[in-house]
DNA sequence: CGGTGGACCTGCTGGC
DNA sequence: TGCCAGCAGGTCCACC
């Protein structure tokens, strides 16, 4: 479910809940997420008051006092919801995280691929699943020579190069394709014979897809919900994603899916070149 | 080393 | 109506 959109959609709904709020305790209801969940460090964090809601790529980070923090991802199919803590278990409601004025946190994931892990603040940065990250698509470390750099020399197709978080985080299947759609890129060019013009051109594309689409509130196709059960509507703004046999809206050829690395591609055979 | 394919899970949809 | 294959927004590891 949740590219960067949707967590960085996700992580500003939280703030009004969790500001100045205190941690504390957790329930861990069913602990086997991508890797188990950790009853007894998540316990041993409370109370703490959580002094900030970050994101790192996918990642978002709930800042505790104590030298303590949250790692949460979202897998494909995870949500965070805000309750009270007297609200009923659903299916697939995994771990509580209890707040100190009665409401609670809920991890919710159906497929189970997510994560919710403790790392220490003081050694965030080499976290073992932060550790390789690459920039981050909005902020000035992602750059047109950046990635020309990173591509030199490999012959994988340009989707997949962007797809892979070493080389920039935060840009899963549905923007990689969006974002190569802006830059009127195909996606299965070789990454390494990308002329260093266009590089800027698709750096100026993700940033734009990726704001865009945080500015719709993320993009739901089935399920993608902020803290407080709402949906996105950037899937209302996708010019190819999911749109497989529809009117290109520059040049009216019809959008083509194909797979890239198992993943379903979406491209306009008339304007991606 | 770079690159691909499968594994990890459950739920929903669409075709027969 | 019912069943079942195929597909889903993300990593991560084994293997070529």
């Amino acid at each position: 479910m949740p590219e960067l959109p949707e967590v960085e959609t996700l992580r500003r709904s939280l703030l009004p809940h969790l500001t100045g709020r205190r941690l504390v305790g957790v329930v861990v209801r069913e602990p086997r997420l991508r890797e188990p969940v950790d009853r007894d460090r998540l316990a041993a964090c409370c109370p703490a008051v959580i002094e900030a809601v970050g994101r790192r790529a996918k990642y978002l980070l709930l800042r505790l006092e104590g030298d303590r923090t949250l790692l949460c991802h979202l897998g494909m199919s995870g949500r965070l919801v805000v309750e009270t803590a007297a609200a009923e278990w659903q299916r697939h409601d995994h771990v509580r995280l209890l707040l100190d004025d009665g409401s609670c946190l809920t991890f919710h994931d159906p497929r189970r691929f997510g994560r919710l892990v403790v790392a220490a603040t003081s050694r965030l940065a080499d976290h073992p699943l932060l550790a390789h990250l690459g920039p981050e698509p909005l902020g000035s470390a992602l750059t047109g020579s950046g990635l020309r750099r990173a591509a030199t020399g490999r012959r994988q197709a340009v989707k997949p190069f962007l797809m892979d978080g070493r080389v920039v985080v935060g840009v899963g299947n549905i923007y990689a394709c969006e974002a190569l759609f802006a830059a009127h890129i195909h996606p299965a060019t070789r990454a390494g014979r990308i002329r260093p013009l266009r590089w800027d051109r698709l750096v100026e594309a993700i940033r734009e897809v990726l704001t865009a689409s945080i500015a719709a509130g993320g993009t739901t196709l089935r399920d993608f919900a902020d803290s407080d059960g709402r949906g996105g509507l950037y899937q209302l703004h996708t010019r190819v994603y999911g749109r497989a046999g529809e009117p290109c809206g520059r040049c009216g050829r019809a959008i083509r899916r194909t797979v890239q690395c198992g993943r379903a591609t979406f491209y306009c055979p008339g304007c991606q070149r």
